[in-house]
DNA sequence: ACGTTTTACTTAATCGTTTCAGAAAGAGTA
DNA sequence: TACTCTTTCTGAAACGATTAAGTAAAACGT
């Protein structure tokens, strides 16, 4: 209360060696007093915190300490889009809450890397993240990004990703959750399908995507789920090649729509679509609405994810549920573990299942 | 590609100074192959790194990095609540993409601490962040974590906070903007308003605040807006005193139903109900339903917020807008540019304004 | 052939802590 | 008194890099 100096003098910072030096005890005993309390008396303590106080010392420098323990104290997150993306989709803000939720236990702070945008520069923040340990979530496998994490050979897990050289994964049977989503589709009577994808790789270009394409998919999420998709079509003894594959350039609503759109405007119409994700479902809805069809009497919708928003769609949204948060909590257990130096189980695979709700029905006999 | 190695060898990490030793070259030589490709022939770089790569050295180390280089390339993001919970809320992820997109243009690292549940370790966490500033989000203004955070003397930006001491900071005319939503349901006619407040201070206890604790709260969001609703009332000639304020202890909807449910069972019922947040207007939505009440016949709520979902409840949600994303960039862009030494304004107030939607009508002549 | 730039490195001084292994002095014990 | 503990503090070696200033040799211009 009621600081004398003005702040201004902007002289350099002190440090605890100069403290100790003011108080003609050694840096050890200053450092003692912030780290080890019981080492030294309560008076000195006091004095040496005074003493602090008065000189501007503002407590043991992180980055030094950090330098000599051997420890940051945070993980890192890398996320395949740009940062600001990530919080947009509800999807990985669940992920993300997870995360927090287990690192927050264990006293540890989560340090969000940039992504995307400036491929350039990116390696290099990665190599200038002072953290013990890495969450890579949903990276291409060849991503420089996470190259350059798994670079740096620090504890690490890996989300929605093939295990990599025994690399800790957390994830779900993407595959098998699209199967069962297609073939409820095809059980209830659909013969014309459609699918609304994400990206497939890196800078997706939009439009159809052909077999090759899908079979080189670097996000293995897409790639599984499309495989499974194709698997369940042709357990029903039809054929994979016709059912378009429409890759969105992004995973929001507006790309949803505009694929919904192209597709429903082939012949023949299809009449169920599978989406990729919810994110992208919503925008089939609004596709739907405009080209004045009804959901499910014209037009059937399978989501994925079942984000909280879609049990409020209007139908409710026919999805896979997956644990986001779960999956998050465990990733963030996985490194934690880890961290603590014991060597964890290689790989997890959390329980997805389909939803069926309002948003698919036979087809009309039309 | 073709690790030879088995990596189980475990040995210590090798540093910059065993590289350049290993190929008897200066360490400063080392380190220039890795910051400064010009200072040294393209062919000993390839060198240095081909011999980093067969030692396992896997670059600069960044706590050493940071304490030579005297920066972190990270800011710090200081969250009221406990950091799983800021996801769980939509305002604050909004927030949080508007830091993102600032932070991530600058290149820098958003780390966030965790706040909350442990109150004990917390400062802890704060002095060990390696970070060149501080976003404080809406701390109560005596919470020990964003002193901790101020002890730093680190360049730092507050945000929905008073100034303190001439730290910048953005928010919003929290006052205003309540009295204008409260000045609205009076001038419909409302004569029996209810408000649905959160926390006021640190551990609410939940229930009816006095006046007394509504001027003493610390979250100064909180008491703006209490005093904005106030002074629309005493505008009207109209006691404040009789306008009850339930504190819910949770920014959630669940906690808003259950304050909706108590203010309406009150005599006389109020005909309207503010409430402080989006979040809990949810909840008064839900109570309402639950009482037999419809939204606006018999009961107005008015929002505060303007979350997207407000637009798409049934019916759309009168509320005040604010910009949340835009509220995170400007502070975001506050802090950076701090850091770069420029002396910046010091407060800023973004504009907010009530949105009329749906929820408010006059009251029923019953 | 001589002075000047450039290129390619090296030297050595930090950056700010933490922590292990004592040491000096007082307290307790036999 | 001689001994072992405690308590309280000190010395000094890391921790792993960056960078300003300097040097020797090669390249250049004339």
């Amino acid at each position: 209360m009621g600081v004398k100096s003005d702040g201004r003098e902007a002289r350099r910072r002190a440090t605890l060696k100069e403290v100790a030096s003011e108080l003609s005890v050694s840096p050890a005993t200053v450092s003692n007093a912030y780290n080890r309390p019981d080492q030294l008396s309560a008076e000195l303590r006091e004095r040496v915190f005074e003493t602090a106080r008065r000189m501007g010392y503002t407590g043991p420098d992180p980055a030094a300490r950090s330098l000599r323990r051997r420890r940051a104290g945070a993980v890192g997150v890398l996320y395949t889009d740009r940062l600001s993306y990530a919080f947009a989709d509800p999807v990985s803000v669940m992920f993300l809450e997870g995360i927090a939720t287990a690192t927050e236990g264990a006293g540890l702070g989560m340090l969000l890397i940039p992504g995307g945008a400036l491929r350039e520069r990116d390696p290099e923040a990665i190599g200038n993240a002072v953290v013990d340990g890495f969450v890579i979530y949903c990276m291409a496998e060849n991503d420089p990004l996470a190259t350059a994490a798994l670079d740096r050979q620090l504890p690490t897990v890996l989300v929605d990703q093939p295990e990599i050289g025994g690399i800790p994964s957390v994830g779900i049977d993407d595959e098998g959750a699209a199967r069962a989503a297609a073939a409820h589709l095809i059980e209830l009577g659909h013969r014309h399908l459609g699918v609304v994808s994400f990206e497939l790789a890196l800078n997706a270009p939009g439009g159809i995507a052909d077999r090759r394409r899908q079979s080189e998919a670097t996000y293995r999420p897409s790639r599984s789920r499309l495989k499974g998709y194709a698997s369940a079509v042709e357990d029903a003894d039809r054929s994979w090649d016709e059912v378009p594959v429409y890759e969105c350039t992004e995973n929001a609503p507006s790309q949803g729509r505009i694929a919904a759109e192209y597709l429903l405007s082939r012949e023949p119409r299809p009449t169920a679509l599978l989406c990729l994700s919810d994110q992208l479902a919503v925008g089939a809805y609004e596709a739907a609405r405009e080209m004045g069809l009804s959901v499910p009497e014209d037009l059937s919708v399978v989501g994925f994810d079942d984000i909280p928003a879609a049990a409020r769609m209007d139908p409710p949204l026919t999805t896979v549920y997956q644990p986001h948060v779960e999956k998050g909590v465990r990733a963030g257990e996985l490194l934690i573990s880890q961290l603590r130096g014991e060597e964890s189980s290689v790989s997890e695979l959390l329980p997805a299942r389909l939803v069926v709700r309002g948003s698919t029905a036979p087809p009309s006999k039309s």
